[in-house]
DNA sequence: ACATAATGTAAAGTATAAATAACATTGTGC
DNA sequence: GCACAATGTTATTTATACTTTACATTATGT
């Protein structure tokens, strides 16, 4: 099914860093692990200021983790 | 009164477009000229979809419009 | 003064992100 | 094999972004 319009590379990310798990990820960044899974997975965009939170977890600008693409 | 925690200098940029108005820009990213109101004022954040748009639309990088500001 | 364009404000409804909880799957090590 | 950690799935609920409508304010021009 179409998720969502935003692609991300969180899982790359957490690995390279250090193999980090979505429950850590979830912690530092004050969500649930659902959350996570769910935007991993692209079943929807986090909001901004998730996406801001996870980048500066990664300490990449949003850009490099999150990217737009139109429906078509 | 901080309703949001995601500055934006999206007035700025719009008058440095020729001076877009709201309704223009609302067209232009496909929403209403009420969410234009809001993000403007802060009221609140935009999705990461709609902020895209928008950076799209001023053809600046996201970072350059929206700044997160953690409330402390 | 009047008309109109641009912006602002507020209420009620819809859509979707995030929380919470319970259970299922996959993988790794012992 | 079993135990446990990590990830995945589903369903229900809460919070919030967005829409729609209607009306108010401010500015500009004739």
């Amino acid at each position: 099914m179409p998720p969502c319009s935003i692609q991300n590379n969180m899982r790359k990310l957490r690995f390279d860093h250090d193999e980090m798990t979505q429950q850590e990820l979830a912690k530092n960044i004050g969500v649930t692990r659902q959350t996570i899974i769910a935007i991993e997975s692209r079943k929807y965009s986090p909001t901004l200021e998730l996406a801001f939170k996870i980048a500066d977890v990664f300490q990449v600008p949003l850009e490099k983790i999150f990217q737009y693409k139109p429906e078509k």
